[in-house]
DNA sequence: ATTATCTATAGATCTATAGATAATGC
DNA sequence: ATTATCTATAGATCTATAGATAATGC
C-alpha cells in the first residue's frame, strides 16, 4: 500500500503548456470508461478491455486510477453532476406564463437526454437500483427537487384560480414528463424497427416525439 | 463433449407421481438464476451465486444446464413469450368502442408490468441493447405489432369519421402509452423517495398512476 | 527527483468438467 | 442401467501490484 502514495494525483492540468501526451493518455483511459461502463454497467465492465479500447497498457489504466471502482466513481460523478444540471435548468424559467414555462421545460429537459443518449440506461441500472449511490444522489438533489415542486405547485395555483389550467398534483406532472421524454431513448433500438421509418431521419423522428410529448402535456394541462 | 449426450433432459415432468426432490433441485436453480439474471444481466450474474442461492452445490448447476448461457437462454425465453403474450392480449379486446378499448388496453398493460416489476429493465438490458436477441424478438412480434397496429388504425379512423377523436398515428400512441406505463417501474426506487409519501402505500401510487395515463391518453384522443 | 511506462506475475474469481459415489427405476 | 450428487481441479479471465526502465522538469 505504501506504494501508491507516490501515485500521482488525479488534477486537471489548468497550466498554458499542456503535456500533450500525458493528458491524452490519462484522458483516453477515462473516454473508454465512459464508454465501457454506461454500456455494460460496474460488474459487467473490464479494466482490460478498457485499457485495450483506450489504446494503452492495462498497468496504466492502474497507475492512473488505481482501481477499477474508483475509475467508475469518478465517471459516475461527472454523470450526477450532468443530471442535476439539466434538471435545475431545464425547469428554471423565471418570469414566463405557466405554460410557457412548461413546454420550454419540457423542450429542454428533452433535448438533453438527445444529447447524452446513454444516460437514461446508466442511471436506471448504476443509480436507481444501487441502493448505496442511490441515496448519495438523493441527497443531493433533495432539496433542489422540493422547490422545483414548490415553483410549479405556486404557478400552477395562480392558473387554476384564474381557471385556465387543471390542478394536478406537481410529483404526478413531473413523472408524466420524465416518462415520456425518457423512455424512446431506452426503447430507441426497437423503434428503429418499428417506428422510424415514416419519418427518415432519427432526428425527424424526435423532434416529432418533443412535439408529441409537448402536445400531451398541453392538453392534460389546459382547462 | 462425449460425455454431454448422459445430460438428463430438461423436459418438465407432466407424469402423476412427481419426484419431489429432483424436481426442486432443478427448479431451485431456474428461480435462483431468474432473480439474479433480471436484477445484473448475463455479463455481471455468476453461476457460483446462482448455485449457492439456490441452495445446490455449483456442479449441479452445470450438471442440469451445462453452461451459463444455456441457463440463460432459459430465463430469456420465458420472458418472451411472457412479453409476447402481454402485448396481444392488453390490446385485444373485439367489439368494443375505440376508446374504451384504449383504456381496456392501458389499463391492462399496466397491470401486466404491475405484476412483473423487474421485466423492464430486464428487456431493456439484455434485449433492446443485445442486437442478436433483439433480431430473434423483432422476428418474433412483427407479424402481431402490424397487426395491432391496423386494428388501431381502422378503429381510429372510424371515430374520427363521426368527430369523436383526434387522429395520430398508432405507433406515435402506442409509444406515448408504453412510456406512462413502463417509466413508473424503472425509477421505482426513486420515486418510492420523492412520490410515494402522499399515497400511504404503493397499491395506491400505482392505482393513482394508472387513473393519471388513462386520464392522459383519453385526454390526448377525445376530441 | 518525479512522473510515465512497460513486462511479468501473484492472487482471486469464475466457468466448466472429470471422476467417484449414492440414489432410483426397471 | 440411469439419474443425481459431491469433491476436486483444470483452465481461463480479471484485478492489481511489483519491479525495472525511460522520459521529464527542475
Amino acid at each position: 500500500m505504501g506504494v501508491m502514495a507516490k501515485r500521482r494525483e488525479n488534477v486537471l492540468p489548468v497550466e498554458a503548456k499542456i503535456p500533450e501526451e500525458k493528458v491524452s493518455k490519462e484522458q483516453a483511459i477515462l473516454e473508454a470508461a465512459e464508454q465501457e461502463f454506461l454500456d455494460k454497467g460496474l460488474e459487467a465492465a473490464k479494466t482490460t478491455t478498457i485499457a485495450s479500447s483506450a489504446g494503452v497498457t492495462h498497468a496504466m489504466l492502474h497507475y492512473y486510477y488505481r482501481t477499477k471502482e474508483n475509475l467508475f466513481d469518478k465517471i459516475f460523478e461527472m454523470k450526477v453532476s450532468l443530471l442535476k444540471d439539466s434538471l435545475f435548468t431545464s425547469f428554471d424559467n423565471p418570469g414566463m406564463p405557466f405554460l410557457e414555462k412548461m413546454q420550454c421545460g419540457i423542450e429542454s429537459h428533452f433535448d438533453f437526454i438527445r444529447a447524452h443518449p446513454g444516460l437514461p440506461r446508466f442511471v436506471i441500472n448504476e443509480l436507481l437500483f444501487k441502493p448505496k449511490r442511490l441515496k448519495l444522489f438523493e441527497s443531493k438533489i433533495k432539496k433542489g427537487v422540493d422547490c422545483v415542486i414548490a415553483k410549479i405547485s405556486e404557478d400552477m395555483e395562480e392558473e387554476v384560480r384564474k381557471g385556465t389550467v387543471n390542478r394536478i398534483d406537481p410529483a404526478t406532472l413531473i413523472i408524466d414528463v420524465v416518462s415520456l421524454n425518457v423512455f424512446v431513448f431506452v426503447a430507441m433500438p426497437l423503434l428503429r424497427t418499428f417506428a422510424f421509418e415514416p419519418y427518415g431521419t432519427e432526428d425527424a423522428f424526435f423532434e416529432a416525439r418533443k412535439k408529441e410529448n409537448v402536445e400531451i402535456m398541453m392538453r392534460r394541462l389546459k382547462k
